[in-house]
DNA sequence: TGTGTCTTTCAATAAATTTTGAAACTTTAG
DNA sequence: CTAAAGTTTCAAAATTTATTGAAAGACACA
């Protein structure tokens, strides 16, 4: 395969991947066109790469700089930002897991909080299996959310390796 | 807080949590309250609940069903259908990280694979960065499957305890 | 076979999200 | 201060995704 191909599908994937995510395709391929760009890029040559317009780039460059995943750069003697993205990806998954957290697992575990204390008729079938599902959940995610608390803190060998330790 | 009240904030959670997921709002209401329901629902009364159409509750349901997270239920003597959903939050979170294996880094495996031996001067910068970004990612990707696939295995507390030891 | 009950399909419609592009704004340098 | 170079904003337009509802299909049973 030749170096174009590849990169442009690299690129396809990673945006295709993001919006099973909930993360916009556009975010996801500028992210792509980052990861594998030795240097730093401007504005211009991401909307050149990808076909889209400057506010677009703006737009989802913030907020990848908003998730950070991308850094803004200023090169010496030059009037333009440049962009540049983390390469490794153990510190990406940290980061995006890191997120994910602050963004999703943290505002559900304060709604379960809120809903499980529920004032009636505890022998009412209905009431019984709410309150006891919602635990449930609420020690799942808790866990779940130790369980990124040591991810962040771990390195990618040490995690991993320890993590498939298990399996034997 | 009353039970209507907790019941209505927990369909919305789930379902807001769902959207930043890639799963759709209306799925995850009808998951949430399939969940929460001591008994099977029948089509109507997931319509009357959601205030939604039949299409809708139907197309949803099926997918659901296509989720392994949602069962029909015939009972006899009647003529309707009836959905059940799985409450066990530790057997929900393995039959989503199962489908979410299948459907998202399976196919992102292939690709790597497939981009991942290009033809081109190695000296070139663009070239080698690139190579090296997608095998590192390939190995993250690699890693990451293992260890869904130990979850999968594993049970609840197994699991969580074995992880959590890693934090001391 | 005909009828009533329930489910499925899908084209039309509605809603939500993303993208554009031009105007407003900011910064730097002379 | 002014012009040039660049960045940001945001209302309108385009696109994508979800929902409706009516019609067609399936099934049980007399």
């Amino acid at each position: 395969m030749k170096f174009e191909e590849a990169k442009n599908q690299f690129i396809q994937a990673w945006g295709t991947l993001a919006t099973q995510w909930g993360i916009s395709r556009t975010m996801a391929q500028i992210h792509a066109l980052l990861i594998i760009s030795p240097d730093p890029l401007s504005a211009d040559e991401i909307m050149e790469e990808l076909s889209i317009s400057r506010g677009n780039v703006n737009m989802n460059v913030r907020e990848l700089i908003d998730w950070g995943l991308v850094d803004k750069v200023i090169k010496p003697g030059e009037r333009k930002e440049f962009f540049s993205a983390e390469k490794d990806p153990w510190k990406i998954t940290k980061q995006v897991a890191r997120e994910r957290k602050k963004r999703e697992l943290e505002p559900v575990l304060k709604v379960l909080d809120q809903i499980s204390n529920i004032e009636g008729d505890k022998k009412d079938k209905k009431v019984k299996t709410f309150t006891e599902t919602i635990s449930g959940i609420k020690r799942m995610a808790a866990n779940a959310d130790k369980t990124i608390e040591v991810m962040l803190k771990a390195e990618e060998n040490w995690f991993f390796n320890s993590l498939l330790k298990l399996l034997k």
